[in-house]
DNA sequence: TGGACTTCGTTCGGGTATCGAATAAAGTCC
DNA sequence: GGACTTTATTCGATACCCGAACGAAGTCCA
């Protein structure tokens, strides 16, 4: 069963069972959707027809008839996608069957402002389109991470921390003027929410996904949908008061917040503090993973802070699991910090069928994340627009 | 526009959107549903046959003919609620409407455990159930809030603190068994939620409300909807650690649990280490509302610590509203002090558009949940049982 | 080796829910 | 007193889905 809560039988829900490996048949097909087998050859005939799925060949018999098996083209239809840092960008394709081609990480400067950083972007996706279509994919639409908030209603980024002229940028609209797509943006932790969703933990229905690179993130999952709050600003823990961080000044303009102690930026300034020169917090992973003991330590207290404010989220949202994605998530010492804090804080019924892992998509959960929302939202089960207006509901 | 998520046009919706007083009419019903004129007409009608809609008259003239209006009877079927508290019991009938008739509180004693407890509670809601059924209403359920963990799918308590004797006690198949009526059990934090939610804000989509009584618990609304996690103990902020609240030990058998600090049985226990004798919660908010300084201060610095530990769960969840209940959110000092809190520590864009106010409904908030729950789920928009084997989906 | 049974998939007739157009009823507004 | 609105119902037309029947292809065992 994938979490997915749509209309039974809709083309985008039979397309993800068959992405995702749950259904290979129109028969596993008809187990999942729990509809007649006549609609589902019917609904399965409507979408090789379209190109979205294709038969290939036959499958183990189970006793009886062997099943025609169905599977995801990806000449059907990629998304560019992009994951952005503050000072690096993550570019790839994502197939709906979740497989990325072509990725490749750039440096790249956002706090340059949207009109310095906007033009290596288009840059990047535009050649990565060309390539994609010399290879025979047709690309479909663009998703983009960003890190910091974003209106999703509009495209536009809203006041983020320490990137200077970004606030109200309207980037999904620019992106998509530019490359001629349709453009999906959203904050980087949420995609990376939706890229482990799908990729690592499909089935699962409430999850929460930090993300400990540069800043800390959040994405929530809930109900197997990505979950946005009232205001859009759902999964910020970022900026939680930490006894531990006392009067530190933080980029939000209040005191004390969970990231001045406990970000890869914060840890990164403690050791230079310490005389030991870093840059960013793959550095901080890189003197960690060399055993270095004032990188350790920091990044294990970082840990700590976080899991004593995760143990908070999780007693209020009682997730199925908690995945820990970003650079120090790589961390051993840090994923082992947040596992003892959650297990000694929280109640026993909100841990004892808790799964907390590190990001098993490693560095592309975002990629993926972006690919898959930008299909799934701008290039539904069908040709590039449906004759159909947009049904009123 | 109504927040729950329901088919539209299902018997369920209607009932729900003419019961809100979203809807009036036939036409306000296919504005709000956005179903055809025809469509609507046709159930509505349905309805009215089953007893479960009535015209009464026609309302004012927008122009055109006068509609004529639509009314959900109480006749058409009430259900019995009960609020459990640790100490004392509110009985009440609840109409679709959400009028409340025949409210009455009884002091009872839930921790002489189940075998004690539970004739009580029988008499007193057998005797209700006569008395509505002796003014021509009919009752269709029963909704019981208890003041602990519930396992809703089984409807038994689950290791309830403080209560021996109930853990896996089959509270709701014990009840329904002597009433004779179909029973829903749930956690009185929850059902509190969903009273607060249909009565006060309907509308809203992500909701908190938080009871503060003898013990802190909080319901939550996401999508319009309940959400009770993956093993149904979300909303549990009653045992996050505290900083104030140091090697305190909690019934929980942890220590430094908010509980021990801002309960309104921690509060109890510290009036009377100052020599003032306090029994209840409710003894605690007299003693408030009295001016006693004590009393005030305490609730004030409870009211602090509940406040710090939303202020994550705000940023976190980014609710539309928070809602205090309980005995205690009738104190005003205790309310200034949540919302100061919050002001203070969550991110301007959590906050900027964020209701914090105490319950409306007051003391039958969690009645009127509960009522209002065992009407939806288990006298559902037909009569007793409908006739289809409770379609597979 | 050949039936009996299984699994997979399609075809076809029928049921149900919803829609849209036509119609009627009742009122407002100038 | 007509022109236009709003409200509500009636009546085919339609789309969607189901179930039964059937065909196709395989397994299993006597």
């Amino acid at each position: 069963m994938t979490a997915a809560e749509e209309q039974p039988g809709s083309a985008e829900h039979v397309l993800e069972l068959v992405a995702s490996g749950t259904a290979a048949s129109r028969a596993d097909l008809v187990r999942e959707l729990g509809l007649a087998a006549s609609t589902v050859s019917a609904r399965v005939q409507e979408l090789v027809d379209a190109g979205l799925l294709t038969e290939y060949g036959e499958g183990a018999s189970r006793g009886g008839r062997r099943p025609r098996l169905l599977r995801i083209p990806d000449s059907g239809g990629i998304a560019l996608a992009a994951d952005l840092g503050s000072h690096h960008a993550r570019v790839g394709a994502v197939g709906r069957t979740g497989a990325t081609f072509d990725v490749t990480e750039h440096s790249f400067d956002l706090t340059a402002g949207p009109d310095r950083a906007l033009e290596p972007l288009v840059g990047r996706l535009a050649e990565l389109a060309d390539r994609q279509r010399a290879a025979g994919r047709t690309v479909r639409a663009v998703g983009v991470g960003f890190p910091g908030p974003v209106d999703t209603g509009t495209g536009q980024v809203i006041a983020p921390a320490r990137m200077p002229g970004w606030h109200l940028y309207e980037l999904r609209d620019r992106l998509a003027e530019r490359l001629g797509l349709p453009v999906l943006v959203d904050n980087d932790a949420n995609m990376m929410a939706l890229g482990e969703h799908r990729a690592a933990h499909p089935g699962l229905r409430h999850l929460v996904v930090v993300k400990a690179g540069r800043g800390i993130g959040s994405g929530v999952i809930s109900d197997g949908r990505l979950y946005r709050g009232a205001r859009g600003s759902a999964g910020d823990i970022s900026h939680v008061r930490v006894d531990a961080a006392a009067e530190r000044p933080c980029s939000c303009g209040n005191i004390g917040c969970l990231e001045t102690v406990a970000s890869g930026a914060a840890i990164a300034a403690e050791l230079r503090t310490l005389g030991i020169g870093v840059d960013g917090s793959t550095d901080v992973l890189r003197l960690v993973t060399d055993g270095e003991p004032h990188a350790t330590t920091l990044v294990r207290q970082a840990g700590r802070h976080i899991g004593a404010v995760l143990s908070v989220v999780v007693n209020f949202f009682n997730p199925e699991a908690v995945v820990l994605a970003g650079a120090l998530a790589e961390a051993e010492p840090l994923v082992a910090a947040v596992r003892g804090m959650l297990y000694e804080r929280c109640l026993p019924m909100a841990t004892s069928e808790l799964t907390i892992t590190a990001a098993t998509s490693g560095a592309d959960a975002g990629l993926l994340g972006a690919g898959h929302a930008a299909l799934r939202e701008l290039a539904p089960g069908s040709r590039p627009v449906p004759m159909t207006p947009a049904a009123p509901r």
